[in-house]
DNA sequence: AGTTGCATCTCGAGC
DNA sequence: GCTCGAGGTGCAACT
């Protein structure tokens, strides 16, 4: 393991000078870099945020992604989407790291009192994730087996285009009907039950024959809500999970 | 600074036994825990999920989340909730990070092929963040001045319960007619739509003497299609948007 | 524990 | 670039 690799580089206890240069370093190099210390941080883009001091973990990813994470909490206390700017610099012997980006114009900025470590990964991953148990595994499901949905249920498409978006599965019923099958890869509640009426509502104007469309809803199970609402609309609901493989 | 403060423990590219024992010491004592290296991942629980060898940051928080990094993406390539058990061990030279919980039954395993970096950070954080912009802050300015939606609107009150759940604004308009408002913090497409005309359909069903309910949406802008639904539904708009202190 | 809706949602696909 | 809907959404408030 060479220098010229320098694959991992950290600096326990830096000064903000040190900090700024390894930063810089690795974000020119396309490193991850993280650090950890007590920190200020401000926000100013689609909303705005303030946050006082406390040890927070900075995390600046090099596709322009940047992480403020407490010892709370699944999602970072502030952040910065991918396609942002990161700089560095020493501002009255404070460490600020910065990110920015336009559209929308967005600004964070991190000011460090105190660094406790601050690092530089070197970091190739070319691996994608293979994910099972999603709506499309569960639309899968049905195209294999519609009887699934109903006897004699036959889809003719999937993300068939309507005024009102694209519905997930488009088939007729055993006498001919029109369906419109509504997929949620786990229980439902009345958003779901809103987006198959519009999708009903659509195809039953676009098909401007008064044939009434039936709209059914396929997930692992409802909310009452949902239940009631779908009673209201003269929608369906079918139970049916994503295959567990 | 003593060593029994031990505020920040760092081990440059430990053995699997050395970083096991710094991040069980971590996890004990409720420290910040992150880990860079060569890993493999695997979850089981709500779906299921694999990820090959790459290189990745792993954080374990005290609260009992779990993290983990690509060089890519605000989001995580896969992670456990707050609540989870962390448990550390070595199998067969690999080190293998798990973090489980129930309800529901899940578990990540991330099984190390090389390790970089390990660390463990004592964090205190009390420190809430200010954040502005938001939905509230858009009511609050419409409850502040309520000619901002129409003239001689008059706000009755908030959150108020319907069968189809809580509106944002329940008021009056000029004419003494039922009027809901749903608010939106930004730019709204056919979902607010919906969940609009949900609250208008129970709220005319609860008062059942007929009186139609007006429904106006109070967002920054409108999609094409969320304009065309509102039409549809005979339902209004009206741009505003939050405060930007 | 379950339900409901907001979020600086993020992310990907389609247009 | 915008739009739309999925997501292992997370998250807080409320029942």
């Amino acid at each position: 393991m060479t220098s010229a690799d320098a694959p991992t580089r950290t600096l326990a206890h830096p000064d903000p000078e040190a900090a700024a240069a390894l930063l810089e370093a690795g974000i020119d190099e396309g490193a991850l870099c993280t650090l950890f210390g007590r920190c200020r941080v401000a926000y100013d883009g689609r909303a705005s945020s303030t946050l006082g001091p406390g040890d927070r973990h900075v995390m600046l990813k090099p596709d322009g992604a940047a992480l403020v994470h407490t010892d709370e909490g699944q999602q970072p206390v502030n952040w910065q989407p991918p396609g942002c700017d990161h700089a560095v610099w020493v501002d009255d012997g404070d460490l600020v790291v910065e990110s920015e980006r336009e559209t929308p114009d967005e600004e964070l900025a991190i000011t460090f009192e105190r660094i406790d470590h601050a690092a530089a990964f070197d970091v190739t991953d070319a691996t994608e994730l293979s994910l099972s148990g999603t709506e499309e595994d569960l639309r899968e499901r049905i195209l294999d087996e519609p009887d699934l949905v109903e006897p004699s249920f036959t889809p003719l498409a999937t993300e068939r285009s309507t005024a009102a978006g694209a519905v997930d599965i488009y088939g007729e019923d055993a006498d001919g009907r029109t369906v419109v099958v509504e997929l949620k890869r786990r229980r439902v509640g009345p958003d779901a039950v809103g987006q198959l009426d519009r999708y009903v509502e659509a195809l039953t104007r676009d098909l401007h024959d008064d044939a009434d469309v039936r709209g059914i809803l396929v997930a692992p199970s409802v909310t009452d809500r949902a239940r009631e609402l779908l009673a209201q609309k003269g929608l369906e609901f079918v139970a049916l999970e994503p295959p567990e493989t």
